[in-house]
RNA sequence: GCCCCUGUGGCGGAAUGGUAGACGCGCCUGACUCAAAAUCAGGUGGCCGCAAGGUCGUGCUGGUUCGAGUCCGGCCAGGGGCACCA
């Protein structure tokens, strides 16, 4: 064999050169053939890529070759989510301004990038701390202000009181600020707010709509918009123990009909009757500063020890003016959620059973399973949240749950106290405004001024941007921008008085909600949106991105567009049509003797199976053999893609992250897996220069000659079975397909050199040689290109059209189908495939093993199933 | 704590309710070689059996079905999200 190896370091900057001068990636806004949006989440600029990045946009890579090839105009952006937290702390880190942190690390990644062979059109590059991006944005605040969609209103923070900083919850460590080490407290800040929560209704309707979305990710954002009937409850307290002269505890709950197995009231340690209450009583007031002590993560106060204060104050039940309920402040009840205030009933809840439980409150069960004797029942560790009868509950006893509940529901609706009514049917959601304020530099400014005399004034349009200003320093913590010397002070655009600009900069998320759209016409100075093109383009056809994403970002782009449609900047509600999840990158850990972690890179594997073990290349010292986990620079268990790229390819590379796992679940990054990939580029490199010496130039149809029609059938097979499969984004079964092809046409070579190839043949090899390479394009797009140029193409694969499978090749005359005997697998039989059922069944009675199961009886039944399979039940 | 997902050979995984283990990795045998690597050909879930074949087997457990990896109930284990990481 005299084959060259594929020296893809030569090759695949040789043909990203020949694309890029080709511009065959460009796409144009023009083109009349239909559109094709494929886009994957944009990267921040850490520094370097990631596998995770190489896996995320080889997928879409994949996507948006494969549309090309089949005639569409492919829109496949890329840029940067270039604002946020890490800039700001590698400035204080290591003295670098994150403005020069940013770039140096977006023209790094994007050489990076480069080397994957991505089919990206680079001219609509983004990055969202350009003013030319962030301007329109500033735009479109302004836009929502006046629609009506921003509040300002207090909300709370993490406050360090050491640094005097606002603090991420990733930067609140086991209740600790993670540079000063204070104790981090709650604090009231006036902040902005887009106003989600006037679209909770619509956002959660619509998610019927998005039919190409996974289930998980629906239902996550189901679970989290949080949609809930149920009843208002005002609740008279007894004038005669309350603080000051409140009258009422007005309480939300879903499960009114429990009402009779209240057994106290709970508000929360930031609820007006709590802050009143605390004003007389110190150690109530010592209570609600502990509660506060932690910081504002809701699993933090979820997993935080249920304790609550009894005020001393009576809640009055709402059907029995005697029967007085303690009302404690509790620190497990949020002020965000309902009217942060519940009523207790520990029978049919956990969290209220374990806090009466802790305070010696008792229990009065009032639904009873109904499996179960009423007299019997009582509930003592586990609540009862289950359907049943009502029972202890007066008038409600024997009804049933939706009974009770609509029975309650229509005698408080009925009664008033003063000129409300005691109870009122209400519908309640889980999500709270998107809080969009940050004390932070690197950020999109707020484009809004702050005037004594005009209250908060709009920056006129014609002013923005507001640029950030570069002359800044992070020597100490808490926002630059609001010690900036200059900066802030400017004239109110209104009365012209010295007026203080707003400091806040907005969330990162609230980039990321709208660069989908702006990719569409990206060299727009004048407005965010061209209508014509957004409207064009959008939807984003097929979004692609990780899990960790599904609520968040996904949420706030949803609204984000429907904001903007009501702004006129989009004519759409959804921004994507189809949404698809990858899974993370992992790898093995390797821990030395001290504990430390050592790279993969700096370790030697020997010995297969249980007698694997590592060592370090550079000293021989063991290393143990960890768990798999998230590629991550704590563990250390990063594979750089550079190295991979530099010395196995991008194509490898790309191969590999494509292989083996499904896509939407994670893979694991293996040596073993890499050379492989490596072996397998060779491989297809050395049977394609086979091909093209057996089939030579040879063109035509080819006729059916039984070699011929074999080898034919295994192409187009591969060929149906790639392009279904690529349309579902399940690449490990392309990849699949792509072995099968390879290994049927390696057969089909071998025997056609030992016979010498009949014409037929010859022609067969060939078609099915140029199918090969076409269906691995979208995968290995720069050895496709070599092999097509072997083949004796002119135009690139790249700009090859997708080729058609033929329908006739796709079925066979006869089937095997496999015969049961009570469900068990027993036979074969091969019949016809248009035979009848009854042809089929006396087949299948005449086999041994079915005669030998029948044992000379009669069959009960006979079950076939057309083209599947025969069971028959004995 | 709440919400969501996942669990199949030695390993990654395949399987519209219809032959469990496609395809790959690893391993074994053979060919080529002085030898090794590379490459090529064949084999490869466990147990019983010379074989034909049988039998067990998809985290555990119960159910629905002619038939369950797949659907339903209960458990166990691992992972993701929880509103200021992106």
């Amino acid at each position: 064999m005299t084959a060259d190896r594929y020296n893809a370091r030569e090759a695949e900057p040789r043909w990203q050169k020949v694309w890029d001068e080709r511009g065959i990636f460009r796409t144009r806004n023009d083109d009349p053939r239909p559109k094709y949006y494929v886009l994957e989440m944009f990267p921040y600029p850490s520094g370097r890529i990631h596998m995770g990045h190489v896996r995320n946009y080889t997928m879409g890579d994949v996507l948006a070759r494969h549309m090309r090839a089949k005639g569409y105009n492919v829109l496949h952006p890329m840029g940067w989510d270039a604002f946020g937290m890490p800039a700001e702390n590698a400035a204080m880190e290591r003295k670098v301004h994150p403005k020069a942190w940013t770039y140096e690390n977006i023209g790094t990644m994007k050489k990076q990038l480069q080397s994957m062979g991505l089919s990206l059109d680079w001219n609509r590059e983004l990055a969202t701390c350009d003013p030319a991006y962030y301007k329109h944005q500033q735009k479109m605040f302004l836009d929502f202000l006046a629609a009506g969609l921003v509040e300002r209103r207090q909300s709370k923070v993490n406050w360090d009181p050491v640094d005097q900083t606002v603090l991420a919850n990733e930067q609140v460590i086991d209740g600790r600020g993670w540079r000063s080490n204070a104790l981090v407290e709650q604090r009231e800040l006036t902040q902005w707010f887009f106003r989600i929560t006037a679209y909770s209704e619509e956002l959660l309707a619509a998610l019927d709509t998005l039919e190409r979305w996974p289930e998980k990710v629906r239902l996550m954002q189901r679970n989290w918009i949080g949609r809930s009937e149920g009843l208002l409850v005002r609740f008279a307290l007894d004038s005669a123990t309350t603080p000051s002269r409140e009258t009422e505890l007005k309480i939300f709950t879903t499960r009114h009909d429990t009402l009779f197995g209240a057994r106290f009231m709970a508000i929360a340690p930031d609820h007006p009757l709590a802050t009143a209450a605390a004003r007389k009583d110190p150690a109530l007031a010592a209570f609600i500063a502990e509660c506060k002590r932690h910081g504002t993560a809701q699993e933090i106060v979820e997993t935080a020890e249920k304790k609550g204060y009894d005020t001393g104050i009576k809640a009055i039940h709402p059907f029995d003016p005697s029967w007085k309920l303690p009302v404690y402040v509790a620190n497990f009840i949020l002020m965000d959620y309902g009217t942060g205030a519940i009523f207790g009933c520990p029978a049919h809840d956990q969290r209220d059973l374990d806090f009466v439980n802790r305070y010696g409150l008792g229990v009065t069960p009032v639904v009873c399973p109904a499996d179960v004797d009423p007299a019997s029942f009582v509930v003592t560790d586990t609540a009862y949240d289950g359907d049943g009868r009502m029972i202890n509950s007066r008038f409600l006893d024997g009804m049933s749950v939706p009974e009770a509940k609509e029975e309650v529901a229509r005698r408080l609706e009925g009664e008033r106290r003063g000129n409300a009514p005691v109870g009122e049917r209400q519908v309640n959601f889980r999500l709270r405004d998107w809080g969009i304020s940050r004390q932070r530099y690197w950020g999109c400014p707020i484009p809004v001024v702050h005037c004594e005399a005009c209250g908060v004034v709009p920056v006129p349009e014609k002013d923005l941007p507001v640029v950030l200003p570069e002359d800044v320093t992070f020597d100490r913590p808490g926002n630059p921008l609001d010690r900036h010397p200059t900066w802030k002070h400017v004239a109110c655009p209104e009365c012209g008085k010295p007026a203080r600009r707003e400091t806040d900069t907005m969330d990162t998320f609230v980039d990321s909600s709208w660069y989908f759209v702006r990719f569409t016409d990206p060299w727009n100075a004048d407005a965010p949106t061209d209508r014509a093109a957004a409207d064009a383009w959008l939807p984003v056809d097929q979004y692609i991105g990780g899990i960790e994403h599904a609520i968040l970002h996904l949420l706030y782009s949803r609204f984000f567009t429907r904001a903007m449609r009501a702004t006129r900047h989009v004519g759409l509600d959804e921004p994507f049509a189809g949404l698809f999840t990858q899974g993370m990158v992992v790898h093995e850990t390797y821990q030395r003797q001290d504990g430390s972690y050592a790279m993969p890179a700096e370790v030697k594997i020997e010995g297969a199976a249980d007698a694997r073990r590592a060592t370090l290349t550079a000293t021989g010292e063991e290393v143990k053999i960890g768990s798999i986990e998230k590629m991550s620079k704590s563990k250390r268990n990063t594979v750089d893609p550079d190295d991979i790229i530099g010395s196995y390819g991008a194509d490898v590379a790309r191969w590999f992250m494509l292989s083996d796992s499904p896509p939407e679940r994670d893979v694991i990054w293996t040596e073993e897996g890499v050379q492989g990939a490596w072996r397998f580029v060779q491989r297809l490199w050395r049977l394609v220069q086979e091909a093209v010496a057996a089939c030579g130039e040879t063109t035509g149809v080819a006729g059916d000659d039984s070699a011929a029609l074999a080898i034919r059938k295994a192409a187009h097979r591969a060929l149906a079975n790639v392009s279904e499969d690529i349309a579902k984004l399940r690449f490990n079964r392309c990849v699949a397909h792509v072995y099968e092809l390879s290994n049927a046409l390696q057969a089909g070579l071998a025997s056609a050199k030992g016979r010498g190839a009949s014409p037929d043949t010859r022609v067969a090899l060939r078609e099915a040689t140029e199918i090969l390479v076409q269906l691995f394009q979208p995968m290995m797009p720069h050895l496709a290109e070599e092999c097509w140029a072997a083949l004796g193409h002119d135009r690139l694969a790249a700009e090859a059209p997708w080729p058609q499978a033929d329908a006739t090749l796709l079925t066979e005359e006869t089937l095997t189908l496999p015969v049961q005997v009570n469900g068990k697998k027993r036979a074969d039989v091969t019949v016809p495939r248009d035979a009848a059922n009854s042809d089929i069944e006396a087949a299948v009675l005449q086999l041994d093993a079915v005669r030998r199961a029948l044992d000379g009886k009669a069959p009960k039944k006979i079950i076939v199933v057309p083209q599947r399979i025969v069971n028959v039940v004995a």
